[in-house]
DNA sequence: ACACTATTCAAGTGAATAGTTGAGTAATAG
DNA sequence: CTATTACTCAACTATTCACTTGAATAGTGT
């Protein structure tokens, strides 16, 4: 019976898939290509890796079907090979999370009062987009703000809110996303907000589920 | 900055479960627990593993919380640690299947005529349950079709297949399923069925995830 | 207390993996 | 043609992993 060897090559196809999700520094590479195409150079940067090293991780999450490539010029761009990549991460995050409590331990541990930084789900904040009863504040690096975002969304990456602070509008609840639900920028942000006396709350997870949710988007606009 | 050794131990974490996932015999595993309950003796049969070595890759699967153990007398008996591990195995293969290409030249390989054998959505299944178009074959061990099927499916394990094939009823289409979307049996079960000369195909994916869709099932019943 | 069963633990081996360093290869600029 | 940039490849080390074997533990039946 041949079926049993097929089942066999099966899995270990899958394996493949899982084997290249087994690493903190490839998962770090996968949440900023959520965001979209980056070189290699700049992967690096943000991981915190040496260029060859990230390079070899890259062939890796391409051989496993996760990433693909694409050559301009000098530099080789890498993204996602699909939207199902970030569910793929999402369905991995969710488990972790419910799972693993050394997970909610850590969360506890850093960001102080974790349940007192209500996050609010999708839905409302399209409704309350749309009756103009918030702000909608993106944390994230101008290039990310500008290869999209949520409609209507203020761009005032971490390092500028302190002199910023007056764009937002005093009175008006804000609400701060970045790259996805465990991105710690949203964090630090309603925290600082908080400490400046300002309704502050997080959009529930980050613009690549915003994306992938089908929900409208903006590109290359100030928001304002 | 704290929030780079937080991010950094965050991704850790969420790589335990990747790594977790990095093993055709342990996503062999999850596959036969997502059927329900099984002891370490079972499992280390059906996955061809010594005891030791299935006790081993166990462990790592609890400590990544994709499984709980319970002891009852003798036993200890594992299941998957929620329904959400479920979803992410489904994540698992929709990414592999979509993107490592060599999945699908194995699937094309083993099964000769793939295509041929059309899947049955979920939806459709229950329609024509309801109208009684068609019968439905569970293939799946008794044991595990007793734990839970798709209302009115008949069980014949695939070995008594050609024995009891007068109770299939010869007009009518058969529609087979077993544990998941690559699940062996029911694609040989189609095979064999056509063969004899009846209308057979399978549904898309197994009892799994059928039940985790909210679809009703039915326990301990001979289904006839 | 005894054997018996189901599972886990501990130690060891060979293979695979993560990371480093330095060389190699394309594409572009001067 | 040469230098520079952006990346990939190859070789090497330290660590981790999968699996085996044999002993240890916990619960049952007698």
């Amino acid at each position: 019976m041949s079926s049993a060897n097929f089942k066999h090559d099966l899995f270990a196809q899958f394996a493949r898939v899982g084997k290249a999700l087994g690493s903190g520094n490839r998962l770090e590479l996968l949440e900023f290509l959520a965001q979209g195409e980056r070189s290699v150079e700049e992967l690096s940067k943000v991981a915190g890796l040496t260029l060859a090293n990230t390079s070899q991780h890259l062939q890796q999450l391409r051989q496993a079907g996760l990433v693909v490539s694409r050559k301009e010029g000098l530099k080789v761009y890498y993204r996602l090979s699909g939207d199902d990549v970030i569910d793929l991460l999402d369905a991995l995050r969710l488990v972790a999370e419910r799972h693993v409590s050394d997970v909610e331990r850590l969360v506890n541990t850093y960001l102080t009062v974790k349940d007192s930084l209500e996050p609010v789900p999708r839905a409302e904040l399209l409704a309350r987009v749309r009756d103009g009863l918030v702000t909608v504040l993106d944390v994230r690096p101008p290039e990310e703000y500008a290869a999209g975002h949520v409609p209507g969304a203020i761009n005032i990456p971490l390092q500028e809110l302190e002199q910023r602070l007056e764009e937002l509008g005093k009175d008006q609840e804000v609400v701060a996303y970045c790259r996805g639900p465990h991105c710690v920028l949203a964090f630090d942000a309603v925290a600082r907000l908080r400490e400046k006396g300002l309704k502050a709350r997080r959009l529930e997870d980050g613009y690549p589920e915003w994306k992938t949710a089908g929900l409208p988007v903006e590109k290359n606009s100030t928001g304002k």
